[in-house]
DNA sequence: TCCGTGACGGTTGAA
DNA sequence: CCTTCAACCGTCACG
């Protein structure tokens, strides 16, 4: 059995704090938000987080991705990123490296071709090769910087503009609606 | 007391 | 359609 008050869909959970979150979920828009505007205003972190119910590790950490990227929003979560070499590929090179450490990534590239484990047009990029033989790892990592931090509209001046209308009106969101 | 950090248990979603 | 698995999540506890 689960302790604390969960709701009966078992989603909602209380923390130490007493307020509401789901497991594994990104805090709501509307509290990240409310966040961002009183940190704008001044509030220290500790009230924030003691007034919001939110733990100061995540006050902390969201309002330092705030300054960082300008975006209110949690990072992208799920999904894999687009593979530009098959497994089979990779294979391959990690192979030709085993065979010959010394080669050179353009080696590999026009190996690749010649035995037809990829089309010439559609072979991965020689960076791709070396990427790959380098680390072993996965190919360069952009996610981050792809995140578009204009679409949300999430304008300090408007946060602030929120902030100073009366506490017992609703919070103004402008309309951030998650997909 | 405040706050940065990272382990932890969790969810997600493209491949 | 189902499974994988690396990405992110917020909370908690430590220092």
């Amino acid at each position: 059995m689960i302790t604390d008050r969960q709701t009966e869909t078992g989603q909602g959970r209380v923390n130490q704090l007493g307020g509401v979150f789901i497991n594994g979920r990104p805090l709501p828009n509307h509290i990240r938000l409310k966040i961002v505007e009183m940190a704008a205003a001044g509030v220290r972190p500790c009230v924030i987080s003691r007034q919001l119910r939110v733990s100061h590790g995540c006050v902390s950490k969201i309002l330092n991705r705030y300054q960082e990227t300008g975006s209110i929003r949690p990072g992208v979560i799920g999904g894999s990123k687009p593979k530009v070499t098959t497994p089979d590929v990779e294979k391959r090179i990690d192979d030709y490296k085993k065979e010959n450490p010394g080669v050179f990534s353009w080696e590999i590239r026009d190996r690749l071709v010649k035995e037809g484990v990829v089309d010439k047009a559609s072979a991965p990029s020689v960076s791709s090769i070396s990427r790959i033989l380098r680390g072993g790892k996965r190919d360069d990592d952009p996610r981050k910087d792809h995140s578009i931090d204009g679409i949300l509209g999430e304008c300090p001046t408007v946060l602030i503009h929120c902030l100073h209308s009366p506490p017992h009106t609703a919070p103004i969101v402008p309309h951030t609606l998650p997909p």
